[in-house]
DNA sequence: ACCTGAACACCGTTCAAGT
DNA sequence: ACCTGAACACCGTTCAAGT
């Protein structure tokens, strides 16, 4: 905050004014990105292709998030409890899935993915690369075909839980960290000196 | 730390004798997990079928993501810079590497696919399911079922980005935050008032 | 009304003093 | 040799005082 304050030119404080805490500026930003996304999304619905269609709405989340830590790190970090973030996932959530059905209905989709497996799949190319994104930033491409060819009909098998619905999707990430819980077990003993 | 020292019924500072620092701590206790992974992926290797062997290593992987959080958070985050840490990898990677070129002779993996790839997915479930975790705590196993699925020969198409090389691989993350990079552009503009 | 910066809270870390 | 807890550094946040 110290930082954004002094490229803006004004006080810590000031900062304060503005946004009502760190978390807050972030979801403001966020918000403004997932709104163009979904922006994007909705003038994608006016391609005459709609496997084209979705293969570049995926694409383009996909580099969004590879492109920008900041909003990969929000994506699942972010509640949605804010109205403005909520209004921006509804959109976003109403494209893909208007897009999922047109690509489905197209046969270039299988059955049996909805429009909220694929918001949640944008972030999976830049997640999968990341160990290895500072010496190979190209790498999340790799990763974005290997989803791509697991969303294809020719490739669908089981997959044995059901999709998120609406109200999971919108009830996401109340917490600062990911939903992963602490392991339950003991903490492991103590080495008598690891240095 | 005060929290676990705490726990352990030491004071903070005993906590910093047994180990240099917070992120040397978190990197002990990864380190015993990456390696008990490794371990199973090597038993595996016994397994008379190469498909099971494959499906069961990266099951137990993903298992391994889903279930604890610091570990999920931990394989991003971890640089392979310390010995401990880069010698378990090492070892996992042999046992994915191994794993996936038998699977590959059998036709139970697709052709363009590595061992080195193959460790990099076993977080994809649990990061796409992220989001949503909290309110559908086995999500995770849908993406796994998708992430197979592209797994399959069946499903290959070009992947058009080579796959990391075992260099790569090992330098993997430096810094704390993944390795996705911070925006190039202007900050937005400030509104008058947030709130 | 908005800006400012000293002060506070929190948490990882250090270190002089104790045993 | 190992443990202790006061003290420090860092950073998000608050708020009384200034304009």
């Amino acid at each position: 905050m110290a930082r954004i304050a002094a490229r803006a030119g004004v006080a810590k404080g000031t900062v304060f004014n503005h946004f009502p805490s760190k978390d807050e500026l972030v979801a403001a930003i966020f918000c403004e990105q997932l709104d163009a996304l979904a922006a994007t999304g909705e003038t994608l619905l006016e391609q005459a292709d709609p496997r084209t269609a979705l293969l570049r709405f995926i694409t383009e989340g996909a580099e969004l998030h590879a492109g920008d830590r900041s909003f990969c790190e929000a994506a699942t970090a972010i509640s949605r409890a804010h109205p403005a973030i909520r209004a921006a996932s509804e959109r976003l959530a109403q494209a893909a899935e208007a897009l999922a059905a047109r690509a489905r209905e197209a046969g270039a989709l299988r059955a049996d993915v909805t429009g909220h497996d694929i918001v949640l799949l944008l972030n999976a190319p830049t997640r999968i690369a990341g160990p290895v994104a500072t010496a190979r930033p190209e790498l999340w491409r790799r990763y974005l075909h290997l989803v791509l060819d697991g969303l294809r009909p020719e490739a669908a098998h089981d997959l044995t839980v059901a999709a998120p619905s609406h109200q999971d999707f919108m009830t996401a990430a109340e917490e600062p960290g990911s939903g992963v819980p602490c392991p339950p077990g003991e903490l492991p003993a103590l080495p008598t000196s690891a240095r």
